[in-house]
RNA sequence: GCGCUCGUAGCUCAGUUGGAUAGAGUGUUUGGCUACGAACCAAAAGGUCAGGGGUUCGAAUCCCUUCGAGCGCACCA
């Protein structure tokens, strides 16, 4: 148990024996560092329970505080605020233990199978700005999940059926209509394919363009679309190419931003359960006839909004994308039977997925002891505020993004790195740029994509905590010392980073619950610059005197050890040197 | 029309199980390398928390209301 929590428990029991009623009691970090470390605030509203005044329960509560030894420096202030420090034997030996085993800080919960989705790549167009949230979200909320004890499987969930597949279809066969792809019989080889991942960012463009001036284009597109869904053998050997093609492009790309998925699925890969999840759709006797679709009905009684019934098969029998997607969920639930299933999807979808929801517990297709969970993310907008556009119309490919990031790092970086190692620090630093940006607002704000944000280099950016980082790492093997540990504190600058050391716990367990990273990449900060503040302050090799040499190379220890942890979660490489 | 999310410093954003004096980065002004790595550190200035009302010992946070913004509302993905 985490070592605020177990103070946390031992104050609440001993407070419950001595007839204070504390209920999930938390020592909270004081926002008046003037009174005290830590406050204890719930003397206050003990006061309406118990009815006592709050002074009277705070000074019993202090009496119960005392015994425990602690804290000192107790006082009570204002209506009934119970401020507290920290002993500092107390504080030496918890860090003592914590640099020796870190699972001694960290509080592991009871490992569950969790299903995640996330990604949301479209096969035949290449990945955008838009998708670099899913990817960085879904990628650091596997690994929190993971480091705390979880078991996750993760799948990309290609997006690789649908009208996009008609569209490439219908350009590559304008483009080169002599392809024998295109011809009635199955041709005993296939032609050569003259494209490459450069053309497919083209295609897909090109195709849609077309299509929305011309609706004979469209319409053609829509009968390539049916003809490959109804299984035309030569569109489904190209279409398969194609796929490979553009799955590759993908995959670099993902690798590139240390985004990992144990499946790489697409939406086809449900059709083998496809007719069976209908067949027990049918039998729970939810799917009726309406308006000429088939349809489940979720809406509940007594619910004021509206809740639109889930459209399954349209009235021409054909699928959708909420058919594939519960035929996607009925597999994953036979195939891996998890305990949860976690869908990272931006704020647009939230309806779409309570539907999908609905529609599966009500028919069984997922029990009730499988918990699904969507969580959605804010949209990235231009500095307009409406959906991110380049100049030209289009979207900025996450590439581009790289490149001009890129572009602005190399102009820092020290001309002493050559060679290889000079482009693997330039793309460590590009991608811990990108990232930490991306992870520093709250999961559901929308946020403003401003390129100018990410080529800025100062201040709280991902550049600043792997300087930190490296500088840390980089004075610890300086040091000749033989055992460090912590000793003593010398003032407010080196305690202030022990104490921030401790909340290392709670970031985590809260991250996990909000699904939100926001609140790691903002300790990061707040650890790296505190330290940084006591660096300057310090020299530590030169210091003369023992026992604070040892505790600060030790607490350089800690934050380098917490530092790289959470880096390691966020996807975030640390580079050797920059 | 119905529903969801939101409005915090010039800009970009943190801050809801209600806590004391609302924070950070950036930008502006200013100071610090003969130093364990200056992509660093230190200081100043910058706020009717959209407006109004209510609950409470105590509200950016909870409730009501007005104004404003974005998004979603069965056969698209």
């Amino acid at each position: 148990m985490s070592i605020l929590k177990s103070f946390s428990e031992q104050i609440e029991m001993a407070a419950k024996e001595a007839g204070i009623p504390l209920q999930n009691f938390q020592l909270l970090k004081s926002n008046r560092k003037d009174l005290g470390e830590f406050q204890i605030n719930d003397c206050m509203n003990l006061a309406k329970i118990l009815k006592e005044p709050p002074q009277k329960i705070a000074s019993r509560l202090l009496n119960v505080l005392e015994k425990l030894q602690l804290f000192e420096n107790m006082n009570i202030a204002g209506p009934g605020f119970i401020n507290v420090k920290i002993r500092e034997e107390v504080l030496v030996h918890e860090l003592n233990q914590f640099i020796n085993d870190f699972s001694y800080n960290v509080d592991f919960h009871q490992s569950k199978k969790i299903f995640m989705d996330y990604g949301g790549a479209n096969i035949a167009k290449t990945l955008h700005v838009g998708h670099l949230r899913s990817a960085n979200l879904g990628e650091a909320n596997k690994r929190l999940a993971q480091y705390l004890g979880d078991e996750v499987i993760s799948d990309v969930h290609f997006g690789d059926i649908g009208r996009q597949s008609g569209m490439v279809l219908f350009e590559i066969r304008r483009r080169y209509p002599n392809l024998n792809y295109f011809q009635k019989e199955v041709p005993s080889s296939y032609d050569p394919l003259p494209i490459t991942e450069k053309d497919l960012e083209e295609i897909y463009p090109k195709a849609s363009l077309l299509a929305k001036e011309d609706e004979a284009v469209m319409k053609e597109v829509r009968e390539l679309t049916k003809e490959l869904e109804e299984g035309n053998p030569n569109l489904v050997a190209l279409w398969n190419v194609i796929k490979e093609i553009s799955k590759q492009d993908i995959q670099k790309i993902y690798h590139r931003l240390h985004t990992n998925f144990d499946l790489w699925e697409g939406e086809s890969d449900c059709y083998p359960y496809l007719e069976k999840t209908i067949e027990k759709l049918e039998k729970t006797g939810l799917l009726v006839e309406s308006l000429g679709a088939k349809v489940i009905p979720i809406a509940k009684e007594d619910e004021k909004a509206p809740m639109p019934p889930l459209v399954v098969l349209k009235s021409n029998g054909g699928t959708l994308y909420a058919t594939r997607e519960l035929a996607t969920l009925f597999s994953r639930m036979k195939r891996f039977s998890p305990d949860e299933v976690w869908y990272f999807a931006d704020n647009r979808q939230e309806l779409y997925f309570e539907q999908i929801f609905r529609a599966s517990y009500l028919t069984k297709l997922v029990p009730e002891t499988t918990k699904l969970s969507y969580y959605g993310f804010g949209t990235m907008n231009g500095k307009d505020g409406k959906p991110f556009k380049t100049r030209d119309g289009g979207v900025l490919s996450l590439t581009a993004l790289l490149s001009k990031v890129a572009e602005e790092i190399e102009l820092h970086l020290s001309p002493e790195i050559q060679g290889i190692e000079r482009d693997k620090v330039l793309e460590q630093l590009t991608i811990a740029t990108v990232k930490y940006a991306d992870f520093l607002p709250n999961r559901m704000t929308d946020y403003i994509f401003d390129i100018e944000k990410f080529v800025d280099l100062e201040g709280k950016t991902g550049p600043y905590l792997l300087y930190s980082t490296i500088r840390m790492k980089s004075l610890l093997q300086k040091s000749k010392e033989e055992s460090i540990s912590f000793l003593k504190f010398k003032d407010e600058k080196d305690r202030n980073v022990a104490l921030l050391t401790l909340d290392f716990a709670s970031v985590l367990t809260h991250s996990y619950q909000s699904k939100s990273l926001h609140e790691i990449a903002e300790y990061l900060y707040q650890l790296t610059s505190s330290y940084n503040a006591f660096y300057q302050e310090h020299p530590i090799l030169r210091e003369t005197e023992d026992a604070y040499r040892k505790t600060w190379l030790a607490l350089t220890k800690l934050v380098y050890q917490i530092n790289v942890s959470l880096l390691t979660i966020l996807g975030i490489e640390i580079p050797e040197k920059m």
